[in-house]
DNA sequence: TTGCTCCTCACGTCACGTGAGGTGGC
DNA sequence: TTGCTCCTCACGTCACGTGAGGTGGC
């Protein structure tokens, strides 16, 4: 009998708790005006109402979404762009934000197969993996390539023989251009550049 | 004969220009210690020589896979985490960004779908949508759906005949759970709901 | 009456962007 | 000598986290 009865008013922390937020997010929200509370006590706590916590649902939703704060306020106030757009847009961002991601992906796939190969992976030996396969992608100016390439021969007299073997079969393998559909093909060949482990 | 001379240095500006970067970033990183530049003028202008040049393209190739400017410093300096856990843990960190990005994505694409099927897509209705289709996904306390079926209850009476037919035919479209690929498969369902266009 | 919760500042985060106001070098 | 480049502050960004120091309510 009590069903419809006038529903009860939540402090700050009974609504973080229910909803996963933390206090100072509806600290926040509040500073910044997107949810003021219904309410205050005589001491100045706050109460939030039913109204008040429909109103945060329908924010986490769109923030879900990735909508910024501010984006957020203008969709709630109806100020905001017209809605088809609004997802259109945040549609087209998170595609290319997967593009970069999966292009990042792929190239550290590709590193640490290369660096499978090496015995003993110190920070150097990253550092110039990761410049090679870099020098290799990027466009670099004529003179970057000159300069560069001066560079590794003056290194290049300061090694042993050792470490030049090294450094020639990174560069063949790095040279295969590894996808990581190949990183199985890789340890076959691995198998024929290098002497029998046993 | 002069392939093999001393190297020049470079301003500021010059090297911003040739890399990419701004002058203010090339600031940034001298601030923090990241790159300070080996030289400066008499009136304390900066002068770049061909090492901290190759510094910069390091810290570049390194940003590029991710990590943060208090990262590259250590990993430049050695004491970094070892090579492979770094590389390892940023690809588990990009998985994960690539798995959210999916979910939001699909999340997305659906909204959108089911947004075309409106005919006048106010700031309103994109929140009802989403609304209806975030409490679908995420777990609600027994107590929560209690209130949200009550305030639907009473604002359903609310509604004219008109709104509530076109709220139970949103509620059959989104009810279908639409994948990306079931777009297509969408349109023709659009047709046998709705009365023909023409 | 003792905690637990609440309150308001206010600084810190991360990697710079963006002026403000003033000098140096070809 | 006129610009163009350079310099050093120093605030702003975005969405809060994290104390600091102090009261309110079951």
């Amino acid at each position: 009998v009590n069903a419809t009865a006038e529903s009860r008013t939540w402090r700050v922390g009974e609504l973080a708790e229910a909803t996963g937020l933390t206090v100072r997010e509806l600290h926040h929200y509040d500073e910044i005006g997107l949810l003021a509370p219904s309410g205050r006590t005589g001491a100045g706590h706050r109460r939030y109402t039913d109204v008040d916590v429909r109103r945060l649902h329908q924010i986490r939703a769109l923030r879900g979404f990735g909508l910024s704060l501010a984006e957020i306020a203008d969709v709630l106030a109806g100020t905001g762009p017209e809605p088809r757009q609004l997802l259109r847009h945040q549609l087209d961002e998170v595609t290319e934000r997967i593009a970069v991601a999966d292009r990042l992906r792929r190239d550290l796939v590709r590193v640490l197969g290369a660096l499978d190969n090496r015995v003993e992976p110190s920070a150097t030996t990253l550092i110039e993996l990761i410049e090679v396969m870099t020098t290799v992608e990027n466009k670099l100016t004529p003179q970057q390539v000159r300069e560069m390439t001066e560079r590794r021969t003056r290194m290049a007299e300061q090694l042993t023989a050792e470490e030049l073997a090294a450094m020639s079969q990174r560069r063949a393998e790095l040279a295969a251009r590894l996808t990581p559909e190949e990183l199985a093909e890789m340890a076959d060949r691995r198998a024929a550049y290098l002497p029998s482990p046993d």
